[in-house]
DNA sequence: CTGAAAGCGCTTACAG
DNA sequence: CTGAAAGCGCTTACAG
């Protein structure tokens, strides 16, 4: 039999008893040094892994973490960021179970019985839309980390996110700087979101320190699809005095943007400037390149994961909270608004 | 205690003595009608579900399934096919666990360990580079299924694919119906893959069947990336004699030949046509729009998670390989060429 | 520092 | 049709 083998073959190779060659495998400091390496020597030899099943069962760890999103990983955004998750948790032998919400409140009750079961190590959530289910699991110790912006700023679960209104300040100053000064943002999502209000305030913030009047007709309302953007560069275009730069609120509504202006026989960035938000890989190959604020995804991803990690090792985490700073990716899409606009 | 209710308590509650439960549990016959529903409604009334630990070292299912892919989840393309497999494998009650391979030949002793474990109930492979590991997988009883072309047609492993070949064909014949005489074509991989040649066939088939030249000129190696689509329509650019019609091997290809032609000033496709393979969501958002092959791909997860699924169940399946078939999806990259060109 | 013992929550023969 | 028994491969007290 070809059998992979069992602590209890370890144990007998080496000469000494089951749970002395658990001790060494959970590097327990009571056994004597000659004892563990030839444990060690053994466990070598024969590859020993142990297993997941019977380690969750017994009351250790199982090597799995989950990765709890609130819908599907539908974009490059998502992917970014697990991309960094799956960089560290693979280093720390750890593999990640891909957990849906599909925003379904029943998913939830899922969710906590599978805790329940130890059946997981930990969870990393992206973007949740509610908290009681991770105060739920916390509650039963779990660790938890959670990724992007959390509901309330009052929350006691480590997380890491983007400190993304320096962003809009950012984007907007630089348009402003290139001599615009009737520039159109988007919405990132519905107007009551604490997200959604706190990156307008940086828009606000950065017009209003330069002096700028804030036009309501250019604040647009809008998602994170294509389509959102695509139907309100149409409406902004069908202003009396449109815009000079349309700001999007995240990459790939600028697509919807870039197709309302090619429709309209605008080029970009002379008739009209762009600017994006989040920096996913395809925004350096559009035509032209896209101009945007970088959101360091895949080192929210390493940092996510990071944290939970030591989360998972017992340790305690001296920053429960880190905001990683946008910064500014300049491309081709943004340039002078036209002579007779200035 | 609120603690998550064990088949014992169960057990007790319904009178009957753990295996009872068991059985009800696996849909057993061997239990009586009226035991079997005391039983299930004491189930459903504390909401009871297996440990997954406990069933998986006691010699059940847990309920994972390996989802295992070359490199990382890192384009629209593998994203959609997850879609498809997620949708079925939730139904089923079954979790994802992402297992990468990063071309690194010892995460598939990794990948065999686990398995011996009974980590997971079966494997979905994406894109396989290598086949010793599934054959060794079956050989352990493991239900694998393969999604996407699979290195040998020889192989026993169940695989759904997309009939590529087909999509070249119907590309390159549309191209012609609009009077484009000298098509480029890009190669989708290494010129020696199986499925490289099997496209390239495709294109040189329509061509010879409308009594067309081969022009190697017009043949360019590249890749998946847009870099490859980039260079190359630079380089197609600078022929003595140009394309009317550059045709992509994959979307996200496509968006290095728009870029190039940008720089380039030429109109798409006005002054030469673009068309694209795969119908990734973003292609619907290019400017102009990409006409483009369209592949099952969410089909395509749904139907191999699918053959997985009765595999687990310990069905047969009657069909081992399924082909799934592309189609045209016209929208605006592609015109006839230029009146001087004709 | 070491190991005998009990237990984690299931499952599968097998005897009745 | 039902259930007593043994076992899956670990882990954690606990006694020595």
């Amino acid at each position: 039999m070809n059998q992979r083998p069992t602590i209890a073959e370890i144990a007998a190779e080496a000469g000494v008893s089951v749970p002395t060659v658990s001790k060494v495998l959970n590097q327990r400091t009571d056994v004597a040094e000659v004892t563990r390496q030839r444990v060690e020597a053994v466990i070598q030899k024969r590859g020993y892994v142990r297993n997941r099943a019977a380690r969750a069962l017994g009351g250790g760890q199982n090597g799995l973490v989950d990765l709890v999103i609130p819908w599907s990983l539908d974009s490059e955004y998502y992917q970014e960021i697990l991309y960094g998750i799956e960089d560290v948790l693979s280093q720390a032998g750890k593999d990640m179970v891909l957990f849906t919400m599909y925003h379904e409140p029943q998913r939830q009750e899922e969710l906590l019985a599978r805790v329940s079961d130890r059946s997981t190590d930990g969870a990393i959530f992206l973007f949740p839309n509610s908290q009681a289910h991770i105060k739920e699991l916390q509650r039963r110790h779990l660790p938890c980390v959670v990724i992007g912006e959390s509901l309330s700023m009052l929350s006691h679960v480590p997380t890491v996110r983007n400190t993304s209104w320096i962003g809009d300040v950012m984007a907007t100053e630089y348009l402003m700087s290139l001599g615009h000064r009737r520039i159109a943002t988007m919405l990132c999502g519905p107007a009551d979101h604490l997200i959604t209000r706190a990156r307008l305030a940086g828009y606000r913030a950065a017009l209003e320190g330069a002096g700028l009047p804030i036009d309501p007709s250019l604040i647009r309302e809008a998602d994170f699809l294509p389509e959102s953007g695509y139907a309100q560069t149409h409406a902004l275009l069908a202003l009396p005095d449109p815009p000079t730069a349309i700001f999007a609120s995240c990459d790939s509504q600028a697509a919807g943007i870039y197709r309302a202006l090619y429709e309209q026989e605008k080029r970009i960035p002379r008739d009209i400037s762009v600017i994006g938000f989040d920096d996913i890989p395809s925004s350096a190959w559009t035509s032209p390149p896209l101009t945007t604020v970088r959101q360091q995804l895949k080192e929210m991803g390493r940092l996510g994961a990071t944290m939970l990690v030591r989360l998972m090792a017992g340790e305690t985490l001296d920053t429960a909270c880190v905001e990683l700073a946008p910064s500014l990716v300049i491309r081709d899409s943004c340039a002078p608004p036209p002579m007779h606009d200035r």
